[in-house]
Order: C-alpha cells, then sequence, then structure tokens
DNA sequence: GTCGAACCGGAACGAGGTTCCGTTTGCCTC
DNA sequence: GAGGCAAACGGAACCTCGTTCCGGTTCGAC
C-alpha cells in the first residue's frame, strides 16, 4: 500500500525506470537465494546473484526484513484472503479453521528459515513479523469466533497466540525428516475441540 | 561423563588449579549473564564478567555451545531423573507424562533465548541440540510408551517429534505476555488423548 | 547538448564468534 | 630455593554479516 510496486493506473512512482527495473532483478534475485540457502542468505549473496552492490537493495528496501516482506507479500496476502473464502465454502467453521491453518503451515514450511526469522526477537525482524501478524491475525480471529460460536471449540485462545504457536511449530520443520510440523499442528488445532 | 568437574575420588583431570578455578568462575559468570542478558549474550561479556580473556572461555570451552550445556546440565539432568519418578508416583501416565512436560517447558520458558537456540539450524548449536535430545527424549518416550500402553493417548508420536514440539512452542515465550507457551503445550498434550 | 537529481557500486564501519600467539604462571625436579 | 617447561592466560587479529556512506555515473527534463 505504502511505496510499492506495479500499481494503480500506469504512472509508478519511480521516476526512473532503472530503479525499477533493479527493484524487480532484486526481488526476483532473492526469492531465488531464499529457496536454494534460506531466508536467512547474506545480503552479499542477494547483491551478487543480482548484480548489483549491496547499496542498491537498501536504497529498495531499508532492511532485510522489508526485502523478506517484499518477496513473500503476494503469498502472504493470498493466504489472508483464503480465510473468508474457505469459510463460506465450508461445512463447518471448525473445518475451515483446520483447512487455513493448513494453508499457513503449508506456506511456512516451504519457505526455508522463515519461520525462525518470524520469531526471532531480534530487533530488525520487527517489521517483518508486524507484517504478517497485522494481515493474518483478523482472519485467524474471524475463523476462531466463527468456530467458538458454533460451539465446535473453547473460546478462551486468542489468535495472536493460536498464530505464533502454528508459527512457532513451523520452525525447523524442513530439513529434518523426523520432524513433521503438519501432525503438531493438528494435534493442537484438535486439542482445540471442546469436549463434549 | 567425558573431561568434566569435581570427579570421582579426589584428584581432578586438571592438573593446574588456576585452571579448575576459572572454569567455576566462567560457569558462574556465564550464569550470571544468561539470566540478566539471555542465552545469546555476547561472549565478550561472558569474559568481562568473569574478568578473564575470551581465549579463556574457548579453552574451557570449545564452543558457546559447550559453554551453555555446562551452565545448564545439572538441570537438564535433574529433569530426566524426574521422569521415573514422576511414573512411580502419578495416578496414571497421561499425568505423569503431563507434569514431566510441564516441568520442562517451566525449565525452558525461564532460560531466556534457550528454546530458541535450542532449535536454531545454526551449526555449532548441534552439540547442545544433541545433549537435550540424548538425556530428554528417552525420559520422554518411556512416559510417552506408559500413556500408549495404559491406552490414554494415541500411539503414533514419536517422542522426538513431542520434544521438539514442545520446545519450538516455548520459543519466545518469556518478553511476550501475550504468549503463554504453557497453555499451548497443554493443548498439544490434550490433543494427544484418544478420543473414546 | 547541458545539468541536476536520482541512482549505482562497493569500500568502510560495527558487532559478534573464533583463532592465534607471545607472555605469564603453577608445578615438578634437582 | 632455583630452574625449566608445559599448561594456561589475555586480548589482538581475523572472518562473516548487516548496514551506512560517498564519489562517480546515468537518466531524462529543458
Amino acid at each position: 500500500m505504502n511505496d510499492s510496486d506495479e500499481g494503480a493506473g500506469h504512472a509508478a512512482q519511480s521516476k526512473r525506470k532503472d530503479a525499477r527495473r533493479n527493484k524487480e532483478t532484486l526481488l526476483d534475485a532473492a526469492a531465488a537465494v531464499f529457496v536454494a540457502s534460506g531466508v536467512e542468505a547474506p545480503v552479499r549473496d542477494i547483491a551478487a546473484k543480482a548484480g548489483v552492490g549491496v547499496g542498491t537493495i537498501y536504497r529498495h528496501f531499508p532492511t532485510r526484513a522489508d526485502l523478506i516482506i517484499a518477496v513473500y507479500r503476494h503469498q502472504v496476502d493470498a493466504c489472508a484472503e483464503a480465510g473468508p473464502a474457505l469459510l463460506a465454502t465450508s461445512a463447518t467453521p471448525h473445518a475451515a479453521l483446520g483447512q487455513w491453518i493448513s494453508l499457513f503451515v503449508d506456506f511456512l514450511v516451504t519457505k526455508h528459515g522463515l519461520a525462525a526469522v518470524l520469531q526471532s526477537d531480534n530487533a530488525g525482524f520487527e517489521t517483518l513479523h508486524a507484517y504478517f501478524l497485522d494481515r493474518l491475525v483478523p482472519v485467524c480471529a474471524q475463523l476462531l469466533d466463527a468456530a467458538a460460536d458454533s460451539g465446535e471449540i473453547r473460546s478462551d485462545l486468542e489468535a495472536y497466540e493460536l498464530m505464533r504457536g502454528v508459527g512457532n511449530l513451523c520452525i525447523g520443520a524442513d530439513s529434518d525428516p523426523r520432524y513433521d510440523a503438519r501432525r503438531l499442528v493438528e494435534l493442537l488445532i484438535a486439542g482445540l475441540r471442546r469436549p463434549h
């Protein structure tokens, strides 16, 4: 919404087209490097892959976190938008919640190191943390409320807490065949069901 | 068991007593700094607190992970030993499991940053990871098996997976009042119960 | 064609973990 | 008690990584 990219209308904000081109190149390079080496790949690697200097990265993205956000923004938004859709099409609110969480877990688990960075208390990743929370917590809350209203689950858990828990469970889920985050998340969601 | 400290008999391995004294000083300083600044405190801070050079730290503890292990070894061992005891004194194996997990969570949650470092895929923390696993997974497996045998819980979850999940849930539990790891772990354990 | 603003690359800085090496010190022998 | 030497010490130096800064370059409006 703020300063970003291919915009409404046709006149993008950046006056100079080399700058716009570099931003695209950078996003592509970052995406590729993240897939290959994980989200914590050195900035210099991304700069090298894009064929630019590190200064160029920092002009377009004030901090590593902003670059990560930019790379994943579309997918996070898609996940957020899937929430209401699932609620409308699923048999029960609880089923919708389960499917949505599963979507989120799939996303996190396939992004090497993202979950870890998300929960890192490293200042500097705060904007990343905040972006995910701003975008996803309201959706989660909506699903949670619906399921609670229908009486399927207990109602004493905040969406924020659930999102953090799920995010935490996804840490290190790649790179360890013995650890299946999906299963544990399912267990957690199962534990949410109201005993009847 | 290997090269450590106050030993069987009276003749400790280290020939020189300044070395032994320094090791103790270092352990005390590290413990204090960990409490004050978290487990990820800079090595230089610990050295300064102990009044020694960083070289001295690295001679006694080949890597940061080894220092962390040394500081918490006693508590981890105590937790491991509590497992069989709880199994013997609790009403049901499931109750024992719950209490033991709660012990573990309390330990992790009160050690600023430990849980995060435990799951970090940072090479260099592998020995730390391995120590916790070696020490605690067998105990957890014993409790899990007992609870499964008694029919209280499903039996398709490995102790390793449960320990990692619980460890993950504890990440960032301090320093965030809105996140209560204990509750989520309880939910997870609740999700484990066999539907009857 | 000219000129200034925007942009670029990469050297430089600071922080943190780890290594290296010249110096100091405990202990054993004579 | 003196001498010798291996062990231990301290901290400067090195490496990696995120971020900042600045002199040079390029775009595009006039």
